[in-house]
Formats: structure tokens, sequence, C-alpha cells
DNA sequence: AGACAGGGGAGTG
DNA sequence: CACTCCCCTGTC
């Protein structure tokens, strides 16, 4: 199996904090599907073991370029983060495809991981094909305009996402994803409000997620719950008002401290 | 058995 | 803002 060298980085919290839903883990492997890739990974002290992608794919999937000191030194603004940083030490945000983020998170409202891991598996078996790595098998998660046919969406278990989901599919391609991440904060969250069923909280993760804006602080519940115990003395704040809190207070790089929060306060039930 | 919550959103008042 | 409904699953 290849290998590389991986500095602050944590394999298991980084796939499960709940930010990306298409893996598995057996025995001692994580299982990675996403969009057309199927990888297999395991994480030995500094060493990050992996078979069927490349060392280029994982550095820009698991964003290993980029400067985790200096990020995390810049939302080590108290005691309360500090300590959800030292616990989860090595987490770092995905870049996920865009397209499969938006669905992913179109299927998130009102449901739970579970559920949501259920829908995507059903989606890219219905509309995706067949991957094989060993004796494991997955699938393909489907492209811009291969969901249109609602029934089969429905069938997904789905709900009444059913309909968002096959009207995102007619409105969005990958080139216009790309010129939403061209755009600033504001811009691109205004273009992904656009999609009906993406609300506040879905758009900032797409953005977090999948379109490099590190200063989205997506609010559901964990971080509303979180945020209004360690920042607002157990307050009933709404959750606009804790977004534009958490960007101001954390800064550029907001969205690590909000994943931090989210995974360390869910870790406590 | 049936009620209810679970990582929201849209529409209304 | 606060409130209701939305579809589906797992749980008590």
């Amino acid at each position: 199996m290849k290998s590389i060298v991986v500095e602050d980085f944590d394999l298991s919290h980084t796939l499960e904090c709940g930010q990306f839903f298409r893996y598995e883990k057996i025995k001692d492997f994580y299982y990675v599907s996403h969009m057309d890739a199927l990888f297999k990974l395991r994480q030995r002290d500094n060493k990050l073991l992996y078979e069927n992608t490349t060392k280029q794919y994982l550095i820009s999937f698991f964003r290993l370029d980029e400067d985790y000191k200096s990020i995390i030194r810049s939302i080590s603004k108290d005691v309360h983060i500090k300590k959800a940083i030292k616990s989860l030490y090595g987490l770092r945000i995905i870049r996920q495809n865009p397209w499969e983020c938006l669905i992913s998170y179109i299927c998130s409202s009102n449901a739970n991981i579970p559920k949501i891991k259920m829908n995507l598996s059903l989606l890219s078996k219905r509309f995706g094909h067949k991957m094989i790595l060993g004796d494991y098998g997955s699938y393909t998660f489907p492209k811009p305009g291969q969901l249109s046919h609602l029934k089969k969406i429905q069938e997904c278990k789905v709900g009444y996402r059913a309909r968002f989901i096959k009207q995102a599919n007619q409105q969005t391609t990958y080139k216009k994803l790309l010129s939403v991440e061209k755009q600033d904060y504001h811009t691109a969250k205004s273009m992904l409000l656009e999609l009906h069923g993406v609300g506040d909280k879905i758009a900032d993760c797409v953005l977090l997620f999948s379109l490099d804006k590190l200063n989205a602080f997506p609010v559901d519940v964990w971080v509303q719950r979180v945020m209004q115990e360690l920042y607002f003395k157990n307050k009933k704040v709404t959750k606009t008002h804790i977004r534009e809190f958490g960007q101001n207070y954390f800064g550029k790089y907001a969205g690590y401290a909000n994943q931090f929060l989210f995974y360390y306060r869910r870790q406590q039930k």
C-alpha cells in the first residue's frame, strides 16, 4: 500500500465529524466514495496509507496543502475553542465536489446523519454505476443532469426534498458551480439561495465544505446549542445572530471553528 | 400503537 | 420574529 506523510491530520476526526457522508469503516480501513472515486484509507501515526487514489487527490481532498497551524492559531480566541481544538486536533475541512455536496445537504434538511447516508447511498445506487475495490463495492454519484426523474428520486426515500433535488439538477451545472466559487462569500451565498430547498444553513455548508469559503459559519441546532452555552450565557439567540457573531469573532477561518465546536458538542450529547 | 424528534426551508401573518 | 407544514425513519 502506498502512503504519504501527513502533519496535523487526523483521518478519523476528519471523516467522522459529520461534514461528509459517503464513507464506510470496515475493520481498520475507511472506504471513501466520492463522485467517480472509490478509495481506501488508513492512518498510522503520521502516515496516511492509501489505495486506488493518488497523493495529489488526497492533498486536495483533505486540504493537506494549507497551513493548519496558522489556521488554528487564528481561530484560537479563547479557552472554549482551545479545548475543542485540543480534543479534536487534526480535524480538517474536506474539499468536496460542490455538486455532491449540494445534493447531500439538500437531503440533510430536517433529517439526521444515518438518514442522509441512506439517501445518498440509494441515490448513487439508483443513478450511478457500480465501483469495485477489492471485495468492497459502492456506486458513483450521479452528475448534474442525471437526477431528472422525480419518481426515481422519490424511491430513494428523500421525501419532500425530491422536487428540490430535481430542480437543483435542472438549474445546476459544473460551470455554474465554478462561477459561484469565484465570487466572494456574500455573492456566492446569494446565488446558492436562489435554489429551492437551499436556505441559510445549507448554503453555508456548501460554501464551507465545497466552495472554499472558509469563513462560512453554518448554524444548525447543534451549533446554536453550543454557541448559546459558551458565548451567550445560555440565552436563546437567533441563528442569524449566531452566524454573524461567529464570523466576526473567529474571522477568516470561522468555518474551522464552527466544525470543531459542532463535533465537540455532538460528542458530549 | 402512536407520537415525536431528527444537522431546515418556504410560506404566512 | 414566530408559527406551520413538509416526507420519511428510527425510537420510546
